[in-house]
DNA sequence: GATTTCACG
DNA sequence: ACGTACGTGAAATCA
């Protein structure tokens, strides 16, 4: 690229675009500062320098003070909503990281970005320059010409390069007729007017007959179309105000001389320091920074049994050992083992190869057995990134993974529970500022169809020594901050030891009676076939009663039902609440709610279930992922076991699927209310609390108080409204979804509410603390100590800080709920084998299932009992009631 | 890939 | 005037 050769960044039309680009997935540090409009700036500051080397780069902000334009034109940018304050928050990092690049930033009083780039740009052109413009701001490609282009982001960090040629492409008129165009159809981003009526394609054919629109004012009748001529004679003087708003101001006099504008080298400290506290590890990476280091530790290929033993033998010495299986399969009890890495430090990790295709490996067996000790041994401490898949790996082969030391992939939840993500390959940068070698590089892409057994050995042990390394060098990192949290006993003492908990019960799995949902299945699909013949001729047509889009045409547009709500996205809503209220009125409706019951009945168990049992097993078996909610609360997927129908009677019929094998029972034990009982620990209501101590029922007594009545008086649809409360609370539940939800009055719920809280003014208390707290400390906890941030909770906007403050209220009964059946679940593990052949097999938030020999079901459940209830002492005891069946149904 | 709906605690 | 509870996962449609 030529010497003279100037970018002006408009740079708030690029923070602007930046912030919307990854608004979706809002971005932010471990600390919970948000950060995506910082990022994304960043990103595109680094392409520009790094892809176009242009020696003159400058940013060009808009002035704080009105300009001519808000004189001229009242309404001008009025539609301009006030910045959001999570981008607010960022602008001051936004100018530290343009001071960090060393880029000139051009400002001027009264004077608007889009003006002063203008100015600039003929000032450079005049002395020979080629400017490119970076902006997403469509006015601005007035300025476009031969040697002026504009740069518009693209997705993240790519830009598309609009030279006049790609103008004209673009919006069907040259640079010199944006003016015009954009004139003729407004620009609601800065509330040009425009004329109502004209869009794109008719301004295009305007200006096309017209030239300009100063020749249309003069000579309208050139349109040859009366309807258009109407409009514009109507708007003559809101045409000539649009296109003064839309026209660059050029006679500015400005200080800045282009000398001012020459880029010097980035202050490479800076930046850095930056990109590190907001944890940029992918800018960190750029090579304009050398690029991330990338870790090279040896991969050493393990080749005969004496050298495996003279490495166990070292693994003892040391204590500990991090490790990772190679296996066939991501679903781990289907997985044959391909080979096992270990390091005990980050510099060399030991590849053994037990199942390479085409390769001499160590024989399998005889490698477990020399390994079994270490990995069996609750001493010697395992390190690892989410080893509950290995553990599963392991007891394939039947050997039992204890003593687990450090787990990467935990860890990082339990610093941010909030992520999506704890892939190594993401850890390693943020927290380690490393590169990892890609799983692709390794076995391609799925379609690939490759696994690790194909592969050669000399090409997987390099990788796989990464997986093991990188935990190791995460512990050093992590640990320190889990400690300064104080969260390292919940790390050590639930989570860590929860992760074979779970690798158990998932290796366990459940039996599922596959005859039973044949027969449900048949029925459901027969109803189905006969309902929707039903409605199909009651509404005179056919469709797609699976498609809400479809659905809602019939009803709303055909048969011209109305009462309709919109969904979020403005779209008529065709769900059960809608549904149920038309029902009423219409029988078609009350069809549809059966086809829809039934449909999702079948369609998400009965029929999906069957497929999901694996063949060497028989059984069932789920993933509990211990790192996905931001609570602390455990998921459930493939299948999800955790949301199987109990509500309604028909899905009450799919439970009974769930069963115990032969001379076995399921014994389901579940905690009674306790996120009531936590509420009351952590609130200390006298009231609450005695309820819980004499075991009384808590919706009657909070109806007795809410309804001044003795409790013998309260009746059914009291105690209902007042159920509905005690559970909307731990929501933060307002006024409109009381009254939803009871089908009563705005007014009634808002005095249910008020009544509550004053009878409960320690529970309110309690609450207003909460979010004060939150908003001092920047994040909730539970009451063992694991934190949820919330950078939200200090927002500007009412409904973004009100929503986050339900969270702050939610969180810790929620979360402290989870933290108390995950105890109980760990105490359980410990000591079952005292119980043979008892399992644990499914856990749903509170309540757990265990498969035992129906001889002792009895005796087991009362045991099972009390050890979740003496799980952990809360100011109010833990009440746990329990069931004993052949199925899951029965267990209840 | 986003949207809508609905299953659970 | 407006929207309208916390936390999940799966299926189906549609662009």
């Amino acid at each position: 690229m030529s010497e003279k050769c100037l970018y002006l960044i408009d740079g708030h039309a690029l923070i602007y675009r930046a912030y919307y680009a990854l608004i979706r997935n809002p971005l932010t540090n471990s600390r919970g500062l948000p950060s995506g409009a910082i990022f994304g700036f960043a990103n595109y500051l680094l392409r520009l320098i790094e892809t176009y080397t242009c020696p003159y780069m400058a940013v060009v902000m808009d002035s704080s003070k009105p300009t001519f334009r808000h004189e001229a034109y009242a309404e001008y940018k009025a539609n301009r909503k006030q910045m959001p304050d999570d981008l607010k928050l960022q602008m001051p990092v936004i100018m530290d990281l343009i001071k960090a690049f060393n880029l000139p930033v051009v400002k001027q009083d009264g004077v608007e970005a889009d003006d002063l780039i203008g100015v600039l740009t003929n000032k450079a052109t005049a002395q020979g320059f080629e400017v490119f413009l970076v902006t997403k701001d469509k006015d601005l490609m007035q300025l476009v010409g031969p040697n002026v282009k504009m740069l518009t982001p693209e997705g993240t960090g790519i830009f598309q390069v609009y030279g006049p040629q790609e103008v004209k492409n673009k919006l069907g008129v040259a640079p010199e007729q944006i003016v015009d165009y954009l004139a003729l159809i407004g620009d609601s981003s800065d509330n040009i007017p425009g004329v109502a009526g004209i869009g794109p394609k008719n301004a295009i054919k305007i200006l096309e007959k017209a030239g300009s629109v100063d020749q249309l004012l003069e000579n309208p009748a050139v349109l040859e179309n009366p309807k258009l001529m109407g409009k514009i004679e109507e708007n003559r003087e809101r045409l000539v105000i649009s296109k003064m708003l839309a026209t660059l101001k050029l006679d500015i006099e400005t200080g800045f001389e282009l000398e001012d504008l020459r880029r010097t080298d980035l202050d490479r400290e800076k930046s850095m320091a930056l990109f590190k506290e907001y944890e940029f590890s992918s800018l960190i990476k750029n090579p304009l920074f050398g690029g991330a280091e990338k870790l090279k530790p040896v991969a050493q290929v393990v080749d005969s049994l004496e050298q495996l033993k003279e490495i166990a033998d070292g693994i003892r010495e040391n204590g500990y050992v991090s490790m990772d299986i190679i296996a066939s399969d991501t679903v781990p009890r289907a997985a044959e083992i391909i080979a096992i890495t270990l390091a005990t430090n980050a510099e060399k990790g030991y590849y053994i190869p037990l199942g390479h295709k085409k390769y001499q490996n160590i024989d399998r067996d005889k490698a477990l057995d020399l390994l079994r000790a270490i990995i069996e041994s609750s001493d010697i401490k395992k390190t690892g990134h989410n080893l509950k898949y290995d553990a599963q790996v392991l007891k394939n082969y039947g050997v039992g993974m204890r003593g687990v030391g450090f787990d990467s992939m935990i860890a990082a939840y339990l610093i941010d529970p909030g992520r999506r993500q704890y892939e190594l390959d993401l850890l390693a940068p943020q927290w380690l500022d490393l590169e990892t070698t890609p799983l692709v590089n390794i076995i391609g892409k799925p379609k690939d169809n490759l696994a690790f057994a194909d592969v050669p050995v000399e090409t997987v042990a390099p990788y796989a020594t990464e997986t093991v390394c990188i935990p190791l060098l995460l512990k050093e990192k992590l640990v320190p901050i889990l400690v300064e949290r104080d969260c390292k006993e919940l790390f050590d003492d639930i989570e860590l030891p929860l992760t074979l908990v779970l690798a158990e019960l998932e290796w366990q799995g459940i039996a599922i009676d596959k005859n039973l949902l044949s027969e449900l299945s048949k029925e459901y699909t027969e109803y189905i076939t006969t309902v929707s013949a039903e409605i199909f001729s009651m509404a005179g047509e056919e469709f797609n009663l699976n498609s809400p889009k479809q659905l809602s045409e019939v009803l709303f547009d055909r048969l011209g039902l109305t009462g309709g709500k919109k969904t979020k996205n403005g779209a008529l809503s065709t769900n059960v609440e809608v549904l149920e209220k038309l029902a009423v009125d219409y029988p078609i409706v009350q069809k549809i709610i059966d086809y829809r019951e039934k449909k999702k009945l079948l369609s998400t168990y009965i029929d999906a279930l069957p497929a999901q049992i694996y063949s060497g097993s028989g059984r069932v078996h789920t993933s509990f992922n211990q790192a996905v909610t931001s609570t602390g609360r455990l998921s459930s997927t493939n299948p999800n076991l955790q949301n199987i129908p109990i509500r309604t009677e028909n899905g009450r019929k799919i439970r009974q699927a769930f069963v115990a094998e032969n001379g076995n029972m399921l014994v389901a034990a579940d905690y009674s209310q306790i996120e009531l009982r936590i509420l009351a620990h952590l609130s200390d209501d006298s009231f609450l609390k005695e309820a819980f101590v004499n075991d009384q029922d808590i919706h009657t007594q909070t109806a007795s108080v809410i309804y001044s009545v003795l409790p013998d008086f309260v009746d059914s649809s009291m105690r209902r409204v007042a159920k509905t409360i005690n559970f909307g609370l731990m929501y933060g539940m307002g006024p409109i979804n009381l009254s939803r939800q009871l089908k009563i009055s705005f007014g009634e719920a808002k005095k249910f509410i008020e009544t509550y809280f004053h009878q409960f003014p320690t529970v309110r208390n309690y609450m207003d603390t909460t979010i004060e707290s939150a908003r001092l400390l920047g994040y909730t906890e539970t009451l063992l100590g694991r934190r949820r941030y919330l950078p939200e909770i200090s927002a500007s906007n009412k409904n973004i800080r009100e929503a986050a403050e339900r969270t702050a209220i939610n969180t810790p009964v929620q979360g402290t709920a989870a933290d108390i059946i995950k105890i109980a679940m760990v105490g359980i593990h410990d000591e079952i084998a005292k119980w043979p052949d008892a399992r644990m097999l499914l856990q749903v938030h509170d309540e757990l299932v265990f498969e035992v020999p129906q001889e002792r079901a009895d005796e087991f459940s009362r045991w099972i009992k009390e050890k979740m209830e003496g799980a952990f002492s809360l100011k109010v005891p833990l009440k746990v009631d329990t069931g004993v069946g052949k199925h899951w149904g029965e267990a209840h």
